[in-house]
DNA sequence: ACAACATGGGTGATACGTCACGTATTCCCC
DNA sequence: GGGGAATACGTGACGTATCACCCATGTTGT
């Protein structure tokens, strides 16, 4: 190769396929976000945030948890929970209660009225997944899916 | 089926494995999607919606789309388009023209500037976008993940 | 005991996405 | 050719995501 050449590495551009793969799964999930979020919103009070919250939250065997739990359940950021569980107070979806082993740190706890809605809002929004994603694919389709995520996250990390 | 349960559609949860694929892929999408903007970050001053819309733009022939195009082709709400638009002129990547044609209409035309900060920044995106995404997955797995986002997309319309 | 560092959490600024709404122009059909 | 509907675009408000910081409390090594 001519010293010309070797100065700036060749980039790699994506080939055809790749290029469709990428903007597909982009457009794919922007316009799949938005509409669960619209649908969301139009059979209960949630956001989409919200809604996240409050399924880490009943995911556990108590209905509450410390901020980073919350921050490392849903791969968020420390302040992004710290903002979001703020809002999620002001609406009485959850409330803070300091925590007496570790003085720095505060539990979220669920109020029943935060039970309230998002048991009233899961099975809407479970057949909202259904419909518009799950139900759409094969078996086959989802374990590629499955396997295909998890290598990504594995060298995001 | 007695009356007193046909009265409420059972909900169909979803099972765990699709739970995972579910989740696995907004995790990864989240996630993908940061880092991403991370990178385009540290080597340009480009945001991941400037990056948008420059390739949007130099991928026509004349480096100059309306409004509607530049909505179409991202697949953005037209408001989105606006906003960003507008953004982008205050830092100079591209400018406004008005149209002869339809004088409701405008240009986006792309300027020397935003030409360059594309062409500067567009190697060492793909390069990211390789790294961590398409050279992780096999092509099998790119064709199913290409066919899988076409079906979902065919509902979302 | 005390310095140095790590951890838990919060805040303000900025950018971004969506909705609801408004205005100007063009299209289309009777 | 006139009037209603559709189209192109913009704007302001609101909720949200991230970054760069900040402080308070814990932990560790000496």
């Amino acid at each position: 190769m001519p010293p010309s050449l070797s100065a700036v590495a060749e980039v790699r551009w994506l080939t055809e396929d790749e290029q469709t793969a990428w903007r597909s799964l982009i457009t794919m999930y922007t316009r799949l976000h938005a509409q669960l979020a619209r649908e969301l919103a139009a059979v209960s009070d949630l956001t989409y945030g919200d809604y996240g919250v409050l399924v880490a939250l009943t995911d556990r065997p108590e209905p509450r948890a410390r901020m980073y739990e919350l921050a490392d359940d849903l791969g968020w950021e420390r302040s992004r929970v710290s903002h979001q569980v703020s809002r999620m107070v002001t609406r009485g979806w959850v409330r803070k209660e300091r925590c007496d082993d570790d003085r720095r740190g505060s539990w979220v706890v669920l109020t029943d009225r935060g039970r309230g809605a998002i048991e009233a809002a899961a099975p809407s929004h479970v057949e909202s997944v259904r419909r518009l994603f799950v139900d759409r694919l094969t078996p086959a389709e989802l374990r590629t899916l499955t396997t295909l995520t998890q290598k990504v996250l594995t060298t995001l990390d």
